[in-house]
DNA sequence: AAAAATTTAGCAACAGCGTTGCGTAATAGG
DNA sequence: CCTATTACGCAACGCTGTTGCTAAATTTTT
């Protein structure tokens, strides 16, 4: 995600991406498995797993005997070749997870945070999380960055936090500068939902296309993956889903307007109709297939997944029910596969793939 | 927006796109412009230069004495080097329309479609107007293809009608294809939202950012420039933005859900009261920033444009009013410049998008 | 056991991209 | 007339993926 001029070195990073992209999706591959994926000819290939193998990304790993002819060497990703840390950043809590290069959680770890808690103090607890996260100088050299998915509104270009909803000490706070002087690494900073799909998205490969997360969680918000990226907004604040209006007369929100999903969706919960709130939920995910056609909607969040079965079922049914869609025009929907550490692990993936993902390119 | 692999002919049109966005955005330019705006060495633009201009794209048009030194050449674009073709395809119109390669809408012409019309009726029409506005040999020798814009639900990729509403003989379509056949020209099919946001992100240029086009005109759709590119959708069946639903207990809908935005602002039309129903559509354009956070918002349609002052007005102040939206949050919100050109312009566009636009690398 | 067929791997030369180094052209000012 | 300044472009270069061809490793056939 580098962002780079169109010269011959974007060549190199979006092919070598294409080619770990092949080896995380499969536990084993060879070069003629990249082939077909790619398009490119063999030897283009055989050169950026050289490439690879020699920076200890991925390994030969035997032999595949085709019946006849020489056998094909078989090559493995070598997920603990490096590492990145997520943080997940919520109003009470610090969640800090391990990732290697495959994906997998290897760690994953929580932390009160004082109440109200101010820069320094999330920097300290991020600066011991790391240490007894990382304390070997072994796998401190193989740690590529820090990944911090937080609450909006922030700015993830300039790494800024704007105005984290509900804490007095943040406002235009430059978390990423300062995080990367006072932890020496380098610091990516994005809206926890984005983070969250991102992990989705890794899990899922290319599969995935357009997407979406949905998290129920101190407020509802979705985190977007469209055309093979996340969607963020003109301003970093995409995913403001839980302030859409389905109820036109209904009650007041803290954000102004009235009959946000969000409130309606709180006072079936607090009435303790789980099942209406569900439903609510459905009528806003079924909104936004209306609006944007996703192939995938992943729910998470803590309070969701409280009562997972009541949320997918009720999702499931809705996005099915809809008489409109033909069998072409299908949406899978499931529940998140890493619970409660998909925020922070997807900030920890996001710094990986700066790394090892598609570079992108500078806008028109 | 031809799908390519990543090799150097990737390098070449992805830049010659960037110096033909320059050309299209500015009257005239010279190198040094061209090196600002993409970051490429100035030997690299004069590369791509020499091969526009040779091509008849662009050419010299004097120089520009900067005070002191050798006088820059300056460049424009040469408008009339190319044309392409927009349709669009709505229930009882065919709208046609020529726009040359700066975008701009050289002619424009209707005429009207027979009641429940065929394929075979539509490419008689498409065929006749065709030889109307591009009759002389020269024009059709500088004609890249015909881009289609056209009521759904279709398959964008595979130039498919799925299933065109209230139209009896448009089921599975292959209307690419025949039409591909039937004229001799080179065939584009799009939703016609998709269309009409294609052309307003020419208009608007690099600034355009993500952004919207809501359209007005027998239903309620939009379509989306996200990331500097249409969106689809997994199915290209996005913008299906009237069926989202903004009143739980409301009255039922077609599409068979109750409260869909589009039932809810017919009944506020049908009352006479428009000032209530572009109240309605604002809530739903609101629900869109909350969700997409979209930098543009720009308003179309024949049945919009009926009262544009109203719409924009009511979208103006919903925009506006929303407490959390801060300054750093700005939505900018305009009335479509090209009025009811717009689909069948913005289809042209997509034509010529996909020689000299931002080739589509493979994904993933 | 030897030869043929088949599949994979990789060296070497190549075309094409943007970059770099540097020489040349065109102008204004002294 | 000389110098400073600005713009332009040839030529060499490094890098990409591609192409052509040879070599290696294996099974099947003779």
């Amino acid at each position: 995600m580098t962002r780079v001029t169109a010269d011959v070195g974007f060549l190199r990073g979006y092919n070598q991406a294409r080619v770990m992209a092949v080896a995380r999706a499969a536990r084993t591959f060879e070069r003629s498995t990249v082939v077909a994926a790619t398009g490119l000819t063999p030897q283009a290939v055989s050169k950026v797993i050289a490439r690879l193998t020699a920076d200890g990304l991925i390994r030969p790993a035997g032999v595949r005997r085709p019946g006849i002819g020489k056998p094909a060497v078989v090559y493995a990703l070598v997920p603990d070749s490096r590492y990145a840390i997520g943080a997940h950043v919520a109003r009470r809590t610090l969640r800090l997870v391990l990732v290697d290069l495959a994906g997998t959680v290897r760690h994953s770890a929580v932390s009160p945070l004082p109440r109200d808690f101010t820069p320094e103090q999330l920097l300290d607890a991020l600066a011991t999380g790391i240490d007894t996260m990382a304390g070997t100088a072994d796998l401190r050299s193989r740690l590529t960055g820090l990944g911090i998915g937080m609450i909006g509104p922030l700015d993830h270009a300039n790494g800024l936090v704007r105005d984290a909803h509900g804490l007095r000490h943040w406002h235009d706070v430059p978390l990423r500068e300062i995080a990367e002087k006072h932890l020496a690494l380098p610091v990516h900073l994005d809206k926890d939902v984005t983070a969250g799909v991102t992990a989705e998205a890794w899990r899922h490969g290319a599969t995935f296309g357009d997407a979406a997360l949905i998290m129920v969680e101190s407020g509802i918000g979705a985190g977007f993956w469209l055309g093979g990226t996340a969607h963020r907004g003109a301003h970093t604040n995409a995913g403001e889903f839980g302030h859409t209006v389905v109820a036109l007369d209904g009650p007041g929100c803290v954000c102004g307007r009235h009959g946000c999903l969000e409130i309606v969706h709180h006072h079936a919960t607090e009435a303790g109709d789980t099942a209406r709130a569900a439903r609510v939920l459905a009528v806003g995910v079924v909104n936004l297939l209306q609006t944007l056609d996703l192939a995938h909607v992943v729910l998470a969040g803590a309070d969701l997944l409280r009562h997972s079965q009541t949320y997918l079922t009720a999702v499931t049914e809705a996005v099915g029910a809809d008489a409109r869609r033909a069998d072409w025009l299908r949406t899978r929907v499931w529940l998140s596969g890493l619970g409660a550490d998909a925020i922070a692990a997807g900030a920890a993936m996001q710094v990986l793939d700066q790394h090892y993902g598609i570079p992108e390119l500078a806008p028109i």
